[in-house]
DNA sequence: GCCGTTTTCGGCCCGACTGTTTTCAGTCG
């Protein structure tokens, strides 16, 4: 269910998108972006503020409060449908081919009535775009291959397939002969959780054999752009990387700009000419002496010190409240990976891992933790031939396994389905005897909103269930997340003292960061769990961890970062601290 | 269209590269 600040806010994007295809004038386009990225981001309802309650989200002034009211009243802002009446939606579609942006789209528009992808492809064919201003070959072809990219879709790949690409890549590089750095940036290193390009950062004073190296990879398919400071290649798989060589000096400055996300630099770089500076990827510089005189760009930090600022983590660097939280000091200690003390969520060979109990606990133990849950399925998944005897006996198993080690804590604990209607398998009493019970959504993903939500609130008050497991059961480009009221499911879990889970899985990264940030001020609390179905998933915690980030989670919101007794406190069902 | 620790008017982030043009517009990040 989309809420009324979603969709006030595409409404309000596709008014710039239209406006920047009409000509509009490019502030006012950008003024349109800003505050469809602050309606988004708001906390507070829309539906529920009149005009002065709009004019205090920020970048919204007199006129967007107004359309924003109109849609509150209408549905739709009047201006947004006079546009539509103008300019077909397959024109702004247009500006979705890569290379092709809203200028041309409105060039093949009103020169050859080209209103849609399919028709300017048969336009190219056609030769209807020769003779067209702006218009060459090479565009032809560009267009003509960015349209083939659209059509193999799917173009952003997820966060672990990036990092496996990157981690490549970076190694690679790190052995040329006159790299003194080199990481990746961009949207990985703020850890999105898909990733539509790679950006790769090199300190060199000698460009050139880098560039070299790196359009010699063996899974570089093709060469994009080649030059000194920039070079851009997609790869056998068809996914862009960017490679960008700076002097080791401007290291800084560099890998804050290549870091993004561009809407926290534009803040940034606003600080910077309000304090009478220039940032730039090259460093800080005084705007006003002739020589541009340099001041700082060697460390991040020295950067953002310079502005004012505390560093900020890369995970918040999304134009979302971090600045604002820098400047009055309220940063979030974010949780991080060595925070974990535990793990509330693992399985074994006894239903769908495919590593033994004894293997699974080894591993957790390698991973420093303290407690460490099993949480194999339960009955109600018939596949996975659960039994209340299977059940006992691995409670037994565990026991046993618990005398040879010492150093952590072994729970008991189970993955229960939630039913269509809430309900979970097995009953209060036999729920009791585990540790911990964490309880998903495994199929019947399509139900109406009401359905869903009474469906996970019936399960949040289950006093046995103790997280939701995978909230939304998304997967990511695969499946949608349930229709649920999230607000309603947050207020539940609250007042239960239930957790959500945070699942590191790349393709589920579930509870995703917005819902993570939305829930927290609801006083939810959260369980980052592996899920892991083998030894080699608790890899995949790091990518829980960002997206807990990304949520703004602090180790205190996250209740396997809390000593045991705490913990057990929490699961005994003493409400929330 | 928005905004203000110089401003209620006059600014609004900045640079690299491509392609189509003879000095620059468009696109991208």
């Amino acid at each position: 269910m989309a809420r009324a600040n979603d969709e006030a806010a595409e409404l309000v994007q596709e008014l710039a998108d239209l406006l920047s295809i009409t000509g509009g004038e490019a502030f006012k386009v950008r003024a349109y972006e800003k505050a469809a990225r602050a309606i988004a981001g708001h906390p507070e309802d829309i539906a529920a503020l009149d005009l002065e309650g709009l004019r205090r989200i920020p970048n919204v002034g007199a006129a967007i409060a107004k359309k924003i009211a109109d849609y509150n009243a209408t549905g739709t802002i009047r201006q947004v449908e006079e546009l539509r009446a103008e300019i077909p939606a397959g024109v702004r579609a247009l500006t979705s081919i890569p290379t092709l942006g809203p200028k041309k789209a409105m060039a093949v528009y009103e020169e050859l009535g080209v209103s849609s992808v399919p028709e300017l492809a048969r336009a190219i064919e056609d030769g209807r775009l020769r003779g067209l201003r702006g218009f060459g070959a090479k565009t032809e072809e560009n267009i003509l291959r960015g349209i083939e990219l659209m059509r193999r879709a799917g173009d952003r790949v997820l966060v672990d397939t990036a990092m496996g690409l990157a981690s490549d890549i970076v190694a690679a590089l790190s052995r040329v002969d006159g790299c003194r750095r080199c990481v990746y940036a961009g949207s990985l290193r703020r850890m999105r959780e898909t990733i539509g390009d790679l950006d790769v950062l090199a300190a060199s004073d000698d460009p050139g054999p880098i560039m070299a190296a790196f359009t010699a990879l063996p899974q570089v398919a093709e060469v994009i752009a080649r030059g000194d400071k920039k070079t851009s290649v997609r790869t056998v798989k068809g996914l862009q990387v960017d490679l960008r060589v700076v002097p080791p000096e401007a290291w800084g400055a560099a890998l804050q700009y290549f870091t993004g996300s561009r809407q926290h630099n534009v803040r940034i770089r606003e600080r910077a000419v309000r304090a009478g500076l220039k940032l730039s990827e090259y460093g800080l510089f005084s705007a006003s002496e002739e020589d541009g005189g340099l001041i700082v760009s060697a460390t991040e930090e020295e950067v953002y010190a310079r502005l004012g600022l505390p560093w900020i983590p890369p995970t918040l660097r999304e134009d979302s409240g971090e600045i604002e939280a820098a400047l009055d000091g309220t940063l979030p200690r974010l949780v991080t990976e060595e925070d974990l003390r535990g793990d509330l969520h693992s399985h074994t060979d006894l239903t769908d891992g495919t590593a033994s109990l004894e293997d699974m606990v080894a591993a957790a133990e390698a991973r420093g933790l303290e407690y460490f849950a099993i949480t194999d399925h339960a009955p109600d998944l018939f596949m996975q031939r659960m039994t209340d005897e299977k059940a006992l006996a691995q409670r037994e198993a565990i026991r046993a396994l618990q005398a040879r080690h010492p150093g952590m804590t072994l729970l008991h604990g189970t993955e229960l389905n939630i039913g269509p209607d809430g309900g979970v398998d097995w009953d209060a009493d036999f729920l009791a005897g585990f540790d911990v019970c964490v309880a998903s959504v495994h199929s019947h993903f399509t139900q109406t909103t009401a359905e869903a939500t009474r469906r996970l609130l019936r399960a949040c008050e289950n006093p046995h269930v103790h997280v939701i497991g995978h909230p939304t059961a998304r997967l990511i480009g695969r499946r949608a997340p349930l229709d649920a009221d999230w607000d309603e499911v947050f207020r539940a879990c609250a007042r239960t003292g239930t957790a959500l889970e945070i699942d590191c899985f790349p393709d589920r990264l579930d509870l995703p960061a917005d819902l993570i940030r939305r829930a927290r001020r609801f006083g939810v609390k959260f369980a980052i769990d592996s899920d892991a179905h083998a030894v080699g998933h608790f890899r995949n915690v790091r990518y829980g961890v960002g997206t807990a980030q990304r949520g703004w989670l602090t180790p205190e919101d996250v209740i396997n970062a809390w000593p045991l007794d705490r913990l057990r406190a929490f699961l005994g069902g003493e409400t929330p601290a």
